[in-house]
DNA sequence: CCCGACATATATCAGACCGATACAAACTGG
DNA sequence: CCAGTTTGTATCGGTCTGATATATGTCGGG
């Protein structure tokens, strides 16, 4: 799902700028599912154009800078239906958060609790974010659908790391309980598996 | 968090090759939180034998062709602990699946159906192949924590596919009457928000 | 017994992408 | 009036992905 497809998406629903497909993907509908950056949007916007899969014109506002606002063209909506017939590929999740938590072992506690108390406060920004943007427009039935899947991973995050943070605490016994159990078990079996 | 670490991080529970490393990521316990790719581990291992992060040797096998294993160095060790220490990305991710959906009214309902019956056999692959690797061995806590974090995202999203897939279905009749809505939105506002 | 399919294993590379940075116009508050 | 924030466009080095190539070995079927 390149670029060039990410944005003709956005601008299946209206015209925007630049600026602001980016800010569907970062608190937008799109932030919960997918992102993509400026340095991929702006030169995707310049291919659109030159495919004529998009139009542009500039817009003067006032009390901002000007805009250049784009619009999809017919050919750009056949592209994109085109573009989304191809098998998605599996979802992919980055969280350096969990990845570095999962050496916790080898982090001082403090370190440890206080990567979870940012990581909490987090996704309680991003979920207050998606609510206080869209509660309140009507939804077709399929973004519905897309939206509250966002928001229910969300929540789930949220509760499990609530719930769970204690265990986090309990880090140092229980480390040396492992320590111990892994100690049997190379007596037992010599460490061999 | 580059490549580099990512692999330093596999290394430091124990030896493995580009190999096994990969497959730490796809199926095994970072499958749920990270991902990376052969063209990111054998560059990134080559620069830790560059920089005494890791040593390698090479061993034979009977059955299977020969692999290199990397070790981590106690540099390496150090040099991982200094990689943590940066301020975590916020998580990022990344759903084809979803993106696609979303655009479910542009669709035949039918490939819509399909898309997400897919969906619901993917998160079922992945959940069981999880559970199969990981469910008997012990975990240490903050694994333990990081492990169960995957899982319980993966049933969450299953079990929100499962009983919201019947929204899709009303797909058609449900769109007509936000078709409508809209309509008279325009007829009300001349089409400004 | 060979053939294709599959798992194991390493490696490379063009093309795409990210994150940082630069620039600028306009508002906002102290 | 100046620093900081928001809005806005743009570029670029370095990194990553996904595809591809190569090779060894197993396994089951015809």
């Amino acid at each position: 799902m390149d670029a060039k497809t990410l944005c003709l998406g956005a601008l299946m629903h209206s015209e925007a700028s630049g600026y602001e497909i980016r800010k569907l993907f970062e608190g937008g509908p799109f932030s919960a599912i997918y992102d993509v950056s400026f340095g991929s949007i702006y030169p995707a916007l310049t291919v659109l154009l030159d495919r004529e899969w998009a139009t542009c014109c500039v817009a003067e506002q006032d009390g901002r800078p000007d805009k250049k606002v784009y619009s999809i063209t017919p050919a750009g909506r056949a592209a994109f239906l085109d573009a989304l017939a191809t098998t998605p590929a599996p979802d992919k999740m980055r969280s350096e958060m969990l990845f570095i938590l999962s050496f916790g072992d080898h982090l001082p506690r403090s370190v440890v609790l206080e990567l979870v108390d940012r990581y909490i406060a987090n996704y309680e920004d991003r979920l207050s974010a998606i609510d206080d943007r869209c509660n309140d427009s009507v939804l077709p039935p399929v973004r519905r659908f897309v939206h509250n899947f966002g928001i229910t991973m969300y929540e789930t995050a949220l509760e499990y790391l609530r719930t769970h943070r204690a265990e986090l605490l309990a880090n140092e016994l229980s480390t040396r309980e492992h320590v111990h159990q892994l100690e049997e078990q190379v007596l037992t079996t010599g460490g061999r598996q």
